[in-house]
DNA sequence: CTGAAAGCGCTAACAC
DNA sequence: GTGTTAGCGCTTTCAG
């Protein structure tokens, strides 16, 4: 709790003066070996510490990284953050994270970062941004890779959720199914699409493609969480014509769709067949079939993106990502 | 991407001193209403927005808060640290996250944080520190709270998992269970002592009390996770005597139990019963039966104490959370 | 009530 | 090679 010694303690120690210090503290070229060692000797004695604050004023860098993400919803963008952190971690950087529940509370988070000198770049997952938003950002000339958000216009990695809706409704079509219903997120932004739009999109496309296109009573969105998705799923369940099988967004929403056919007396896949979309561990442990998705790597890959802006390593392109594909376990069957 | 402008230019333009636009920064008294007003007008116009950097190194505050934690291996862990940004979300400070998944690595994400100018406080959620850790810490003068880490000698709060381990035990007595067993984390801390032991101890108590205490064969620990917990719960049914009944630490854990049981062929709670601990969002949806602890609100409480610590508001006594209980669901019934 | 000036602790340009 | 010094942008005495 005593006063931490300060650049100048060390230069005094070491007989040396404050540039010299810095040098070392730095790696700098054009300090003698001896020198080097004698003031190293003296940091160690004082257990001198730099102060990040002075640093980054005059550096005109915070070596820390924001994220904003929804993460107390989504065990996806847990994983994703995951990810981040694997890479993240290992390089100098902090992580400063913003949690963010809608668009709405993004542009806020983003007015945080207003000024440049609070992080060096940002790493936005799993939230459109609005055009505001986006111009907003690159006012402020501070990097940001996005992930899992499709914006040609920033760096990002995001999966081929069209491809990841496609291979859902193959797999529901290959078990025999032909009246389907979806479960997914509200479309809060019309500037962006989400990846649950993305996902829909290649969903319907492939089953009228199969000539069994999908009923518009068939199609429930709402609030991402289990709750509202097992409302949903059982207003479908209610439906006159109920469907055989319900692709449901993401795994969290197809938990609240399994809910709901149990609350319904329904058995899975007996009675109903659901298909996830992430394959989040919990997705392994009850058995659910789903569409895996990277989430991890896609992490690893958005947060590599970004340090490489911050290195001015040039635009480097999206790195390729694992391929998405059907875990089939034990929610998918054949229809009543 | 402009220069972004300075108190200075705020200041030329409102025609006051740099003082002044301080001033009215930080709402110090002492400026006249006029003056305030215009130093306003300036500010807007200018679309300024104060350098936290400078005002770190001239303030000597950082307004962030450390928070390590196990986030990506415990979803528990998410949902208090929900918490801790229910309330430090809503003050100035911002959150700057250090996952750590060993007691081991903690020690490395405190030495990040051995100058005091990189975060106002930290918080540690779910990981028990070394006495070296500990004082550590304190020597450094830095506020800490401690969250689901249960050490006299600092501001924490905890709950009572001995009285959670003993709820579990009488929960499977209830349902006449004689022969159970325990799945948890290794004892990886000599120093402190992890929930994990702590249920466990309430546990072996309440059926050593009831006359069917523990066998030594039916305590199996590893390191935290599902799967492991799965290989663990495989020893335990494929013992000569199985136990009718598992206690897993965690949801997590207890997630690894119920595979395991799955694919040993076992009924649940037809042939074993389970009980885990938590209530993690996810338990409800698969029906699991669980000891429900305050998560989020245990992050809420842990937060508020840090908070108070750093206002100087003497030592606030932790507050009081909701109380533990069991959430009876679909996983523990009769013995077979 | 307000302006001027001295730091906060470090980096980097400039001399020696 | 190494010391000196001028900032980085703000807060906070200290005068006036």
């Amino acid at each position: 709790m005593v006063r931490p010694p300060h650049i100048r303690d060390v230069a005094a120690l070491a007989g040396v003066g404050v540039g010299t210090v810095s040098r070392v503290l730095n790696d700098s070229a054009g300090v003698a070996d001896d020198t080097r060692e004698r003031v190293r000797a003296a940091m160690d004695d004082l257990g001198y510490r730099p102060s990040n604050a002075a640093r980054r004023l005059s550096l005109g860098r915070t070596q820390t990284l924001g994220v904003i993400a929804p993460f107390f919803t989504h065990p996806s963008v847990v994983e994703r953050v995951r990810g981040i952190d694997d890479v993240v971690g290992d390089s100098a950087y902090d992580l400063v994270l913003f949690n963010v529940e809608t668009s709405g509370q993004a542009e806020d988070a983003l007015r945080r970062f207003a000024r440049a000198d609070r992080v060096d770049g940002v790493l936005v997952v799993s939230l459109p941004l609005s055009d505001d938003e986006l111009t907003a950002l690159q006012d402020q000339g501070i990097p940001v890779a996005l992930v899992d958000v499709d914006d040609e216009r920033l760096p990002h990695v995001s999966n081929d959720d069209v491809l990841g809706g496609t291979l859902a409704a193959r797999h529901l079509l290959d078990a025999g199914h032909r009246r389907v219903a979806f479960v997914g997120d509200t479309v809060e932004n019309p500037f962006g699409f989400t990846s649950s739009a993305r996902r829909l999109e290649g969903f319907a496309a492939a089953m009228e493609e199969a000539g069994a296109p999908l009923a518009p009573e068939c199609i429930r969105r709402g609030p991402h969480g289990r709750e509202v998705a097992g409302l949903l799923a059982r207003e479908l369940l209610d439906l006159g014509e109920p469907p055989t099988a319900i692709f449901a967004a993401s795994d969290v929403q197809a938990f609240g769709v399994l809910d709901a056919a149990a609350r319904a007396g329904l058995d899975v896949p007996g009675g109903v067949s659901v298909i996830g979309f992430d394959d989040i561990d919990l997705a392994g442990a009850i058995g659910l079939t789903t569409v895996r998705q990277p989430l991890r790597e896609s992490g690893r890959a958005g947060a590599r993106l970004l340090l490489a802006a911050l290195a001015g390593d040039g635009h480097e392109d999206a790195p390729a990502l694992p391929e998405l594909l059907v875990a089939a376990r034990r929610t998918v069957g054949a229809p009543p």
